[in-house]
DNA sequence: CTGCCTAGTTAGGCACGCCTAATTGCTTTT
DNA sequence: AAAAGCAATTAGGCGTGCCTAACTAGGCAG
Protein backbone atom coordinates (compact mmCIF):
# COMPACT_ATOMS: atom_id res chain seq x y z
CA UNK A 1 0.00 0.00 0.00
CA UNK A 2 0.86 3.51 -0.87
CA UNK A 3 0.33 5.99 1.37
CA UNK A 4 -1.10 8.82 -0.44
CA UNK A 5 -3.76 10.82 0.30
CA UNK A 6 -6.72 8.71 1.39
CA UNK A 7 -3.89 6.86 3.76
CA UNK A 8 -2.85 10.14 5.27
CA UNK A 9 -6.31 11.16 5.96
CA UNK A 10 -7.36 7.84 7.63
CA UNK A 11 -4.14 8.03 9.91
CA UNK A 12 -4.61 11.43 10.65
CA UNK A 13 -7.86 10.76 11.44
CA UNK A 14 -7.06 7.83 13.83
CA UNK A 15 -5.05 10.24 15.65
CA UNK A 16 -7.83 13.07 15.88
CA UNK A 17 -10.05 10.06 17.04
CA UNK A 18 -7.95 8.64 19.92
CA UNK A 19 -6.59 12.40 21.31
CA UNK A 20 -10.62 13.26 21.61
CA UNK A 21 -11.94 9.88 22.57
CA UNK A 22 -9.50 7.76 24.27
CA UNK A 23 -10.10 4.82 21.91
CA UNK A 24 -10.74 4.49 17.87
CA UNK A 25 -13.05 1.70 16.24
CA UNK A 26 -13.63 1.21 12.49
CA UNK A 27 -17.04 2.57 13.01
CA UNK A 28 -15.48 5.69 14.55
CA UNK A 29 -13.95 6.68 11.68
CA UNK A 30 -16.52 5.89 9.27
CA UNK A 31 -18.54 8.07 11.19
CA UNK A 32 -16.22 10.64 11.72
CA UNK A 33 -14.87 10.85 7.62
CA UNK A 34 -18.31 10.02 6.19
CA UNK A 35 -17.60 6.92 4.94
CA UNK A 36 -19.16 3.65 4.89
CA UNK A 37 -18.49 0.80 7.60
CA UNK A 38 -17.20 -1.30 4.57
CA UNK A 39 -15.20 0.87 2.98
CA UNK A 40 -13.10 1.60 6.36
CA UNK A 41 -13.27 -1.83 7.64
CA UNK A 42 -11.23 -2.80 4.09
CA UNK A 43 -9.05 -0.24 4.48
CA UNK A 44 -8.00 -0.81 7.82
CA UNK A 45 -7.35 -4.57 6.70
CA UNK A 46 -4.51 -2.87 4.43
CA UNK A 47 -3.37 -0.64 7.69
CA UNK A 48 -3.13 -3.94 9.78
CA UNK A 49 -1.52 -6.36 6.76
CA UNK A 50 0.98 -3.30 6.13
CA UNK A 51 1.95 -2.40 10.00
CA UNK A 52 0.41 0.70 9.89
CA UNK A 53 -1.83 -0.21 12.97
CA UNK A 54 -2.98 -2.73 14.96
CA UNK A 55 -5.99 -3.63 16.33
CA UNK A 56 -7.27 -5.70 19.75
CA UNK A 57 -9.28 -8.51 20.02
CA UNK A 58 -12.27 -5.86 20.97
CA UNK A 59 -11.91 -3.83 17.51
CA UNK A 60 -9.99 -1.06 19.22
CA UNK A 61 -7.55 0.04 17.00
CA UNK A 62 -4.07 1.45 17.61
CA UNK A 63 -1.46 3.72 15.38
CA UNK A 64 1.76 1.47 15.49
CA UNK A 65 4.97 3.99 15.14
CA UNK A 66 5.16 3.93 11.59
CA UNK A 67 1.33 5.04 11.36
CA UNK A 68 2.10 7.24 14.39
CA UNK A 69 4.96 8.98 12.87
CA UNK A 70 2.48 9.63 9.66
CA UNK A 71 -0.47 10.58 11.13
CA UNK A 72 1.99 13.25 13.26
CA UNK A 73 3.32 14.41 10.56
CA UNK A 74 -0.07 15.45 8.62
CA UNK A 75 -1.60 16.55 11.55
CA UNK A 76 1.32 18.93 12.40
CA UNK A 77 0.99 20.53 8.91
CA UNK A 78 -2.67 20.43 8.86
CA UNK A 79 -2.60 22.55 12.18
CA UNK A 80 0.44 24.52 10.60
CA UNK A 81 -1.34 25.49 7.55
CA UNK A 82 -4.23 26.22 8.99
CA UNK A 83 -2.85 28.73 11.12
CA UNK A 84 -0.38 29.96 8.24
CA UNK A 85 -3.30 31.06 6.45
CA UNK A 86 -5.72 32.38 9.05
CA UNK A 87 -2.23 34.97 9.75
CA UNK A 88 -3.30 36.11 6.02
CA UNK A 89 -6.50 36.91 6.64
CA UNK A 90 -8.52 33.86 5.52
CA UNK A 91 -11.52 32.43 8.01
CA UNK A 92 -10.53 29.62 10.43
CA UNK A 93 -13.44 27.48 8.27
CA UNK A 94 -11.51 27.83 4.91
CA UNK A 95 -8.29 27.61 6.45
CA UNK A 96 -8.70 24.44 7.85
CA UNK A 97 -10.91 22.94 4.48
CA UNK A 98 -8.04 24.14 2.63
CA UNK A 99 -5.23 23.18 5.00
CA UNK A 100 -6.85 19.68 4.65
CA UNK A 101 -5.54 19.23 0.91
CA UNK A 102 -2.61 21.26 1.36
CA UNK A 103 -1.20 18.83 3.84
CA UNK A 104 -0.76 16.13 1.83
CA UNK A 105 0.31 18.03 -1.69
CA UNK A 106 3.45 20.04 -0.25
CA UNK A 107 6.79 18.96 -0.20
CA UNK A 108 9.31 19.20 3.30
CA UNK A 109 10.51 22.34 2.21
CA UNK A 110 8.18 24.45 1.39
CA UNK A 111 6.44 23.61 4.69
CA UNK A 112 9.51 24.27 6.78
CA UNK A 113 9.61 27.81 5.29
CA UNK A 114 5.83 28.33 5.65
CA UNK A 115 6.17 27.29 9.34
CA UNK A 116 9.07 29.86 9.74
CA UNK A 117 7.03 32.61 7.89
CA UNK A 118 4.05 31.80 10.40
CA UNK A 119 6.56 31.51 13.43
CA UNK A 120 7.90 35.40 12.56
CA UNK A 121 4.34 36.80 11.66
CA UNK A 122 3.29 35.34 14.99
CA UNK A 123 5.34 36.91 16.69
CA UNK A 124 4.83 39.89 15.08
CA UNK A 125 1.14 40.22 15.66
CA UNK A 126 1.53 39.17 19.42
CA UNK A 127 5.00 39.18 20.21
CA UNK A 128 5.71 36.87 23.66
CA UNK A 129 6.75 38.46 26.48
CA UNK A 130 10.23 36.95 27.03
CA UNK B 1 -17.36 15.05 -16.80
CA UNK B 2 -16.87 16.78 -13.40
CA UNK B 3 -13.74 19.38 -13.19
CA UNK B 4 -11.59 18.43 -11.11
CA UNK B 5 -7.82 18.22 -10.87
CA UNK B 6 -6.78 15.70 -13.53
CA UNK B 7 -8.94 18.12 -15.97
CA UNK B 8 -7.55 21.46 -14.33
CA UNK B 9 -3.91 19.99 -15.46
CA UNK B 10 -5.21 19.13 -18.80
CA UNK B 11 -6.63 22.69 -19.80
CA UNK B 12 -3.60 24.17 -18.13
CA UNK B 13 -1.47 22.15 -20.10
CA UNK B 14 -3.60 23.09 -23.25
CA UNK B 15 -2.98 27.01 -22.36
CA UNK B 16 0.50 26.66 -22.08
CA UNK B 17 1.41 25.07 -25.29
CA UNK B 18 -0.78 27.05 -26.90
CA UNK B 19 1.16 29.76 -26.09
CA UNK B 20 4.77 28.12 -26.55
CA UNK B 21 4.19 26.36 -30.03
CA UNK B 22 1.21 28.36 -30.68
CA UNK B 23 -0.18 25.45 -31.97
CA UNK B 24 -1.54 22.61 -29.92
CA UNK B 25 -2.32 18.76 -30.68
CA UNK B 26 -3.23 15.49 -28.87
CA UNK B 27 0.25 13.73 -29.10
CA UNK B 28 1.54 17.63 -27.30
CA UNK B 29 0.00 17.12 -24.51
CA UNK B 30 0.69 13.52 -24.48
CA UNK B 31 4.20 14.07 -24.40
CA UNK B 32 4.46 17.49 -21.94
CA UNK B 33 2.61 15.27 -19.78
CA UNK B 34 4.22 12.24 -20.05
CA UNK B 35 0.67 9.95 -20.75
CA UNK B 36 -0.18 7.96 -23.08
CA UNK B 37 -1.88 8.90 -26.84
CA UNK B 38 -4.58 6.78 -26.13
CA UNK B 39 -5.23 8.13 -22.49
CA UNK B 40 -5.28 12.14 -24.18
CA UNK B 41 -7.23 11.58 -26.94
CA UNK B 42 -9.82 9.67 -24.44
CA UNK B 43 -9.86 12.42 -22.39
CA UNK B 44 -10.48 15.28 -25.25
CA UNK B 45 -12.90 13.34 -26.48
CA UNK B 46 -14.47 14.41 -22.98
CA UNK B 47 -13.90 17.72 -23.11
CA UNK B 48 -14.85 18.01 -26.56
CA UNK B 49 -18.24 16.54 -26.18
CA UNK B 50 -18.35 18.90 -22.58
CA UNK B 51 -17.63 21.95 -24.74
CA UNK B 52 -14.13 23.20 -23.49
CA UNK B 53 -12.24 22.34 -26.89
CA UNK B 54 -12.68 22.65 -30.10
CA UNK B 55 -10.96 20.47 -32.90
CA UNK B 56 -10.34 21.35 -36.17
CA UNK B 57 -9.90 18.89 -39.06
CA UNK B 58 -6.28 18.86 -38.59
CA UNK B 59 -6.64 17.74 -35.51
CA UNK B 60 -5.50 21.29 -33.66
CA UNK B 61 -7.32 21.67 -30.58
CA UNK B 62 -7.76 25.15 -29.24
CA UNK B 63 -9.98 26.18 -25.81
CA UNK B 64 -13.44 27.59 -25.81
CA UNK B 65 -14.50 30.16 -23.87
CA UNK B 66 -15.24 28.11 -20.66
CA UNK B 67 -11.92 26.06 -21.13
CA UNK B 68 -10.02 28.85 -21.41
CA UNK B 69 -11.42 30.37 -18.04
CA UNK B 70 -10.59 27.71 -16.16
CA UNK B 71 -7.04 27.67 -17.90
CA UNK B 72 -5.89 30.93 -17.02
CA UNK B 73 -7.77 30.55 -13.17
CA UNK B 74 -5.56 27.57 -12.85
CA UNK B 75 -2.52 29.05 -14.69
CA UNK B 76 -2.61 32.49 -12.58
CA UNK B 77 -2.57 30.27 -9.31
CA UNK B 78 0.42 28.35 -10.69
CA UNK B 79 2.32 31.41 -10.91
CA UNK B 80 1.37 33.47 -7.99
CA UNK B 81 1.66 30.54 -5.62
CA UNK B 82 5.29 29.53 -7.05
CA UNK B 83 6.81 32.99 -6.94
CA UNK B 84 4.73 32.94 -3.43
CA UNK B 85 6.94 30.14 -2.09
CA UNK B 86 10.12 31.98 -3.23
CA UNK B 87 9.88 34.88 -1.48
CA UNK B 88 9.80 32.66 1.62
CA UNK B 89 12.86 31.18 0.39
CA UNK B 90 11.80 27.85 -1.40
CA UNK B 91 13.41 27.07 -4.67
CA UNK B 92 12.28 27.74 -8.01
CA UNK B 93 12.06 23.78 -8.78
CA UNK B 94 9.92 22.90 -5.42
CA UNK B 95 7.97 25.72 -5.65
CA UNK B 96 6.59 24.89 -9.14
CA UNK B 97 6.25 21.22 -8.30
CA UNK B 98 4.24 22.27 -5.13
CA UNK B 99 2.47 24.88 -6.67
CA UNK B 100 1.13 22.52 -9.27
CA UNK B 101 -0.46 20.44 -6.78
CA UNK B 102 -2.23 23.04 -4.33
CA UNK B 103 -3.26 25.65 -7.67
CA UNK B 104 -6.15 22.67 -7.70
CA UNK B 105 -6.99 22.10 -3.93
CA UNK B 106 -6.77 25.87 -2.66
CA UNK B 107 -10.09 28.20 -2.40
CA UNK B 108 -10.78 31.30 -3.82
CA UNK B 109 -10.38 33.31 -0.44
CA UNK B 110 -7.12 31.65 0.81
CA UNK B 111 -5.70 32.26 -2.93
CA UNK B 112 -6.69 36.04 -3.14
CA UNK B 113 -5.36 36.32 0.65
CA UNK B 114 -1.62 34.77 -0.70
CA UNK B 115 -1.87 36.62 -3.61
CA UNK B 116 -1.78 39.94 -1.49
CA UNK B 117 0.66 38.82 0.94
CA UNK B 118 2.79 38.07 -2.34
CA UNK B 119 2.60 41.43 -3.93
CA UNK B 120 3.33 42.83 -0.16
CA UNK B 121 6.84 40.49 0.20
CA UNK B 122 7.63 41.79 -3.82
CA UNK B 123 6.96 45.30 -3.06
CA UNK B 124 9.08 45.03 0.35
CA UNK B 125 12.06 43.07 -1.21
CA UNK B 126 12.02 45.55 -4.79
CA UNK B 127 10.23 48.45 -4.47
CA UNK B 128 9.17 49.72 -7.53
CA UNK B 129 10.57 53.50 -8.52
CA UNK B 130 7.03 54.77 -8.95
C1' DC C 1 -36.02 -16.48 25.02
C1' DT C 2 -36.81 -13.41 21.39
C1' DG C 3 -36.11 -9.43 19.04
C1' DC C 4 -33.27 -5.48 18.14
C1' DC C 5 -29.12 -2.56 17.91
C1' DT C 6 -24.37 -2.09 16.78
C1' DA C 7 -19.80 -3.64 14.97
C1' DG C 8 -17.42 -5.88 11.57
C1' DT C 9 -16.93 -8.36 7.42
C1' DT C 10 -17.67 -10.49 2.65
C1' DA C 11 -19.19 -10.04 -1.97
C1' DG C 12 -20.07 -7.52 -5.83
C1' DG C 13 -20.13 -3.14 -8.28
C1' DC C 14 -18.85 1.57 -10.13
C1' DA C 15 -16.25 5.86 -11.73
C1' DC C 16 -11.90 7.70 -12.60
C1' DG C 17 -7.55 8.05 -14.68
C1' DC C 18 -4.17 5.76 -16.30
C1' DC C 19 -2.10 1.71 -19.36
C1' DT C 20 -0.81 -1.53 -23.81
C1' DA C 21 -1.95 -3.58 -28.20
C1' DA C 22 -3.76 -3.11 -32.48
C1' DT C 23 -6.04 -0.50 -36.27
C1' DT C 24 -6.69 3.33 -39.47
C1' DG C 25 -5.06 6.82 -42.23
C1' DC C 26 -1.97 10.48 -43.70
C1' DT C 27 2.61 12.01 -45.08
C1' DT C 28 7.12 11.39 -46.34
C1' DT C 29 10.98 8.84 -48.17
C1' DT C 30 13.06 6.15 -51.51
C1' DA D 1 4.28 2.24 -55.68
C1' DA D 2 6.01 0.30 -51.38
C1' DA D 3 7.84 1.15 -46.90
C1' DA D 4 8.33 3.78 -42.91
C1' DG D 5 6.85 7.09 -39.64
C1' DC D 6 3.57 9.74 -37.04
C1' DA D 7 -1.26 11.04 -35.30
C1' DA D 8 -5.49 9.46 -33.68
C1' DT D 9 -8.57 6.14 -32.25
C1' DT D 10 -10.81 1.70 -30.51
C1' DA D 11 -10.83 -2.09 -27.45
C1' DG D 12 -9.69 -4.12 -23.38
C1' DG D 13 -7.48 -3.96 -18.84
C1' DC D 14 -5.97 -2.44 -14.08
C1' DG D 15 -5.54 -0.14 -9.34
C1' DT D 16 -7.71 3.01 -6.20
C1' DG D 17 -11.23 4.44 -3.35
C1' DC D 18 -15.60 4.64 -2.74
C1' DC D 19 -20.56 2.29 -2.62
C1' DT D 20 -24.87 -1.09 -1.25
C1' DA D 21 -26.65 -5.51 0.14
C1' DA D 22 -26.38 -9.18 2.94
C1' DC D 23 -24.35 -11.92 6.52
C1' DT D 24 -22.21 -13.01 11.34
C1' DA D 25 -21.86 -12.23 16.04
C1' DG D 26 -22.23 -9.96 20.52
C1' DG D 27 -24.97 -7.18 23.98
C1' DC D 28 -28.98 -5.85 25.92
C1' DA D 29 -34.25 -4.90 26.54
C1' DG D 30 -38.62 -6.52 26.87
Amino acid sequence: MKIHEAAENYLETILMLQRRNGTVRSSDIARELGFSKPTVSEYMKGFRMDGYVTVDVDGHISLSPSGLEIAERIYERHVVIAQFLMTLGVDEETAYADSCKIEHDISEKSFRCLQQEYLRRREKLAPSPD
